[in-house]
DNA sequence: ACCGGACTTTACCATATGGTTAATCCATCC
DNA sequence: GGATGGATTAACCATATGGTAAAGTCCGGT
């Protein structure tokens, strides 16, 4: 493989990533994407057989940026705070520039569920079996022992992740309807991710005072 | 129009409706949904007269499943705290039926921003011009009394509905990546649901607690 | 200069799909 | 009982769409 391979087929999947973010993965249409990557459709199926495959490769790099930084902010040894905050911060900023990311993950989930399996498997090189547990082992014990403590009220590890990811992620897939619900005009939408990225932990973290 | 019509007009409807759930708009095929319906293709087109015009209706009554009723609770004299679990306790118990429908509708909001304003005008029954400060004067109004009692956190309004809203639907829409990552086996995500609707309206009130 | 192989395009194919037409069915009315 | 008219179907149609074959094109090695 020469380095222009290499560009054009990460070309094709910027334009594969954006098409599909766009239109959904059965509103693509292959000749959209080629025309978004500059190419001819035939090349589309010289570098991914099918568009299947296409979708898969597109699927797996938006769940790579989706899920696996907060996985890891939530199993690493950072205070219970420190882990809201992070996440908070780093879910605010990275959607804030791909709107879409959210909402076609989400919908691909649903129409493909037997990709998650694979998917997970794949993004974190091992078996799924007990992969929640694994990553939030450490979350546990912090929450136990900061019951035990008094000083956290207590929660289940499965609906404070849970609570954490819906407070973060919701906004952006409902960011059309948000937009026109609460009157938000150009720049309104970020204004109200502002805000949120300074009053979000806040409330998380109140939530959890015992 | 006789009985037979509207059984008929109705069955289509809800054959639309679940082909369309499940595949989302781009991908439901017509066929398809005259096989759910036991009628022939045809026939759709005679109801409806295209696709385009029965994604619409399915997607009007999906929102009007969704929206209205809790922003009727939300718009209620109601105190915060009835406020809070009333909605908490629909949502659970409705979506909990429905699993499709949040993330078809987040989807289709993508897809068709341009249907959202002729949607929620049609739900509302009036320009959508401010609608979000209408619905929410109320609750806006019992926000502002209770901080300055000091019997509430400072919060804006849409952030509160958006906090709230976004606990309650997103659990739903990311069901099957939940159901593999915390290992949820049958029932399992019932259970959670069940969990979820004991212990959600107490973290929120929490999170609101001065 | 020419060879081989990877890359790219042109032209094409088979099928799926939304949509239409014309005929048929069937309840109701006279 | 036949006419009437909406409901329903079978058979089609035009096009969009995913996919393929074959013919270049480019480039490094010899």
């Amino acid at each position: 493989m020469t380095d222009r391979d290499q560009d054009t087929e990460q070309r094709i999947l910027d334009a594969a990533h954006t098409v599909f973010l766009r239109r959904g993965t059965a509103g693509a249409r292959m000749q959209e994407i080629a025309d978004e990557a500059g190419v001819n459709k035939a090349l589309l199926h010289y570098y991914f057989r099918s568009k299947e495959r296409m979708a898969e490769a597109v699927f797996q790099r938006a769940a790579r940026r989706l899920f696996p930084p907060v996985l890891a902010i939530l199993a690493s040894d950072d205070a219970i705070e420190a882990k809201v905050e992070r996440t908070v911060a780093h879910y605010l900023d990275t959607l804030a520039e791909t709107p879409f990311l959210p909402g076609y993950v989400l919908a691909e989930l649903q129409h493909h569920p037997e990709r998650i399996t694979r998917t997970l498997e794949s993004l974190a090189g091992a078996p799924v079996q007990g992969l929640g547990l694994r990553v939030f082992a450490r979350l546990a014990e912090q929450i136990e022992e900061r019951v035990r403590d008094g000083t956290l009220r207590p929660i289940l590890p499965d609906q404070f992740v849970v609570n954490l990811l819906s407070l973060c992620i919701f906004p952006f897939a409902a960011r059309p309807m948000l937009e026109v619900v609460l009157g938000l005009g150009p720049d309104g939408f970020d204004a109200f991710i502002r805000e949120r990225k300074r009053t979000l932990p806040g409330f998380f973290l109140n939530a959890l005072r015992p």
